[in-house]
DNA sequence: GAATTTTACTAAACAGTGTTTAGTAAAATT
DNA sequence: AATTTTACTAAACACTGTTTAGTAAAATTC
């Protein structure tokens, strides 16, 4: 019956399109902003059908959650190249902020807002991509220490303090918080070279490690 | 005539009211879940009579934005009893991260939430508590460098590196973020502990950069 | 081929939101 | 006593996420 595939393709379609769509406005004018009836509006259906497709908004916002963390972890594993630990590492900071900075709705979608996690809970599921991208992280830690860094640390702990270094400077210039302390303090005129900046000399705090 | 101050009186305390009964509701509920309808049912008049005392939902919100930092920052003053520089850092560090966990939706009007900051920014206010904050911050490390510690460092970059550090921790734990990745990875069931384990960790990296 | 069932979709409603407008009693002033 | 000001609100407006009931068209069954 080559109709009902035909059918069920389409509507795998339809599914795609409306994900498309929502994303497409939730990164214009973020996601509180974002109606129903815009996304059925931007897909020329109406409202009603996209909750054939979807629960309801949580569930948009979820599947979009899952895409936008594997192009988060995409962007680390091509990072494998790189052999040294420590390299890798600083790479894998700058990677993490070139993210958030390219897809600043993205990113508050991946790790700031709490529904698309709520979600998770309330499914059962685990948070595999969240997982593994913290997974990389750690092990990267753990083979600068193999390599002399980080002595007598806590690997785990450290990864959680690196993480959280990034992720605050990450969210503090999405916000607009960093902009707002920044002026007149920093003769940096851009905000992006400011981060790039502030990374630099946490990573210098990070080189000092060593001993 | 006394007659207008008592009412001028009155008029001020249910400005205050309001205030009280907002916040109350968004400590209770967040943000978004908190309606001004709610609000003016707690206090008993019309959501109508909200409009009189303050412009919009922001302007209520930026009034408990100024309370908070005033709460944050008189958190901060009472360290200066401690004067070595570093251990006064250490202490700042453990009143934010007990202020941010005692207050949570409290902090996310204070450094996540945009609306305040784009209210201050609409009001061409300059954001007084915010910078006082990052102020106190900045003259701690500068005096931790006049002992000897972070040497060779940008005073002010290194300043926005600790506090992104702080910032991090503490949304990723009030977020939720940190408990996901957390669970079966370190063996702390207490979530509060991880957080200060992992600031005992960042400490530690900080404390080797004597040399 | 006709009758039935399933599919894909929608119009309209429900209950909620922030905010504005028009109007009303009571108090203050003239 | 008449007028103006004050403090307040009922009701509406334009939204929101979501649900319900219903409808054409297509697929299936007889």
């Amino acid at each position: 019956m080559g109709v009902t595939e035909r059918k069920e393709r389409h509507k795998e379609d339809l599914k795609k399109d409306i994900l498309t769509a929502a994303k497409e406005l939730f990164t214009q004018k973020g996601y509180e902003s974002t109606s129903i009836r815009a996304i059925a509006e931007k897909i020329e259906y109406s409202p009603a059908t996209i909750y054939l497709y979807y629960k309801d908004k949580n569930e948009i916002v979820h599947a979009l959650h899952q895409d936008g963390f594997r192009l988060l972890v995409s962007h680390f594993e091509v990072l494998n190249t790189v052999s040294n630990p420590f390299e890798r590492l600083k790479a894998m900071g700058r990677a993490y902020i070139h993210f958030a900075m390219q897809n600043p709705d993205i990113y508050q979608l991946l790790f700031v807002m709490k529904e698309p996690l709520e979600h998770v809970a309330n499914c059962f599921e685990d948070w595999h991509e969240g997982d593994r991208a913290f997974d990389i992280l750690l092990k990267t830690v753990s083979e600068c220490q193999g390599i002399g860094y980080f002595k007598g640390l806590d690997a785990t702990m450290l990864s959680f303090s690196i993480w959280s270094t990034m992720h605050g400077m990450c969210t503090l210039r999405i916000t607009g918080h960093l902009g707002h302390v920044a002026i007149a303090r920093a003769n940096q005129l851009d905000l992006d070279h400011l981060i790039g900046a502030a990374y630099e000399t946490y990573v210098a705090t990070l080189e000092n490690l060593t001993t």
